[in-house]
DNA sequence: ATTCTGACATCCA
DNA sequence: ATGGATGCCAGAA
């Protein structure tokens, strides 16, 4: 499976934007909901391609942090993007998970 | 097949 | 809580 194939992106696609706005979901979450063949590191490859109408700024790692690194993106604008909605952050930049962690209805 | 790399995750200091 | 090292999974050379 070819991670710049339009298949395996799709689902990625539309899970993100099934986030709602204020909530974030973490790579290996959404990696372990698409199951195999899906991991942290390919949902962050995916999201580097997409874009446009996918909120990729609802996507963070697991600390509560952007892993944007500013590789590709500003490197405050997914912070920026996220307090738009209403996703509060720490001085650290990070966010609570436990509260602004979303759960799709499976 | 072997090795590196990556918008990650987890452990340790 | 933050930063560094190690491990995983899936590509690319």
């Amino acid at each position: 499976m070819r991670l710049d194939e339009p298949a395996y992106r799709e689902p990625v696609d539309e899970l993100v934007r099934s986030i709602p706005p204020g909530r974030v979901m973490t790579y290996g979450q959404i990696a372990a909901i698409l199951g195999p063949g899906y991991t942290a590191r390919s949902i962050g490859y995916v999201m580097r391609g997409s874009g446009e109408d996918v909120p990729w700024h609802r996507v963070i790692n697991a600390r509560g942090r952007t892993s944007t690194s500013g590789l590709t993106l500003p490197l405050d604008l997914q912070r920026e993007l996220l307090e738009r909605e209403g996703v509060q952050f720490s001085s650290g930049g990070v966010c609570s998970l436990k509260q602004y962690g979303w759960e799709p209805a499976a």
